[in-house]
DNA sequence: AGGGCAACCTGGGGGC
DNA sequence: TGCCCCCAGGTTGCCC
């Protein structure tokens, strides 16, 4: 079985979610589907008739491409407009079988498995259940962009635009922890609580800095690093993904994330050799070296 | 209205 | 060995 997913135990953010979306575009694309099989369960939650939206409304469609926007990607189809959001939440992977056995059981954690023809199948699974699935309208953005309707409140990632400027002055305009707006989708999308941990280490800011005491400059410089840091763990996945790595700490938990701080308190920061710190800031934990991201108050 | 935070969920790990 | 408690985090929704 041809496996596409991230290593397990991975939150996927934007480079995984990449990887994921491109694993499923090489395999699905220009394929109709001709079953969808899955559990009464809380992935469809967001579909009024549940899982029989997609029973009833998925056979028979050809898939016509694989888009994303920060976490979020969708298949578009050839024979409607209506496109099938898939959101992995916290623990969601995607599967993709190259044989179908005809085995129609799910696994453990397997909530809804696609049939394809020519013989691949498309499996979601997510042991948490904070992913889902939805069949959902589109809308059309401010950039041009056709984008499915239920993510229309979430804010273009740092890849969609070369000009990170204008996100910059939206990070002026408000008070909170600058991590805290960097995880606020409505913000700027894709980035997680690993990434942004990551990009404020690489601009050296301090994540609890009142997001408006930034200059644009320092705004704009964290935007770019994440961009950086993911662009980098993009190349990474990209080129392994249905392989099984090993980070170069031989851990095998973030394989070529290369993590600076993230999960590294106690240990030595990379640039100064200070030991990198653990806190809580807006409830999730903060990983920073207090050497390079000296607080501002 | 902006901002803070609990709740959702379950596997896994630490402590006893 | 086993059990219990707590923690992880993306997103929503509620409360202040």
């Amino acid at each position: 079985m041809l496996t596409i997913n991230t290593k397990d135990g991975a939150v996927p953010e934007l480079p995984e979610v990449e990887t994921i979306r491109a694993g499923i575009a090489d395999h699905a694309v220009d394929k109709t589907i001709t079953d969808v099989v899955g559990a009464d369960s809380r992935l469809f939650r967001n579909n009024p008739r549940g899982l029989a939206t997609l029973t009833d409304e998925l056979p028979g469609l050809t898939i016509s491409a694989v888009q994303r926007r920060g976490k979020v990607m969708w298949l578009t189809f050839n024979d409607i407009p209506d496109v099938l959001v898939v959101h992995l939440g916290m623990s969601g992977q995607v599967h993709v079988a190259q044989e179908d056995t005809g085995e129609r059981a799910l696994k453990k954690h397997e909530h809804a498995r696609i049939i394809l023809d020519g013989g691949y199948t498309l499996s979601f699974i997510d042991p948490r259940m904070f992913g889902h699935l939805t069949l959902s309208q589109t809308v059309v953005d401010e950039g041009g962009r056709t984008i499915p309707a239920v993510i229309g409140h979430i804010a273009l990632d740092p890849f969609e635009k070369a000009d990170l400027s204008p996100i910059a002055v939206r990070f002026s305009r408000t008070r909170r922890a600058v991590k805290t707006v960097l995880l606020d989708q409505e913000m700027v999308s894709g980035i997680g609580n690993i990434y942004a941990d990551e990009a404020l280490h690489a601009a050296k800011i301090h994540g609890s800095t009142p997001a408006k005491d930034l200059t644009a400059g320092e705004a704009e410089k964290i935007l770019k690093a994440a961009r950086e840091v993911m662009a980098r763990a993009l190349k990474a996945g990209g080129t392994s993904f249905d392989q099984y790595y090993v980070d170069t700490e031989g851990n095998p938990g973030y394989f070529e994330r290369a993590l600076t701080v993230y999960g590294r308190h106690g240990k030595a920061c990379r640039e100064c050799g200070q030991t990198i710190v653990r806190t809580t800031l807006s409830g999730r934990s903060h990983f920073f070296c207090p050497q390079c991201q000296r607080p501002r108050f």
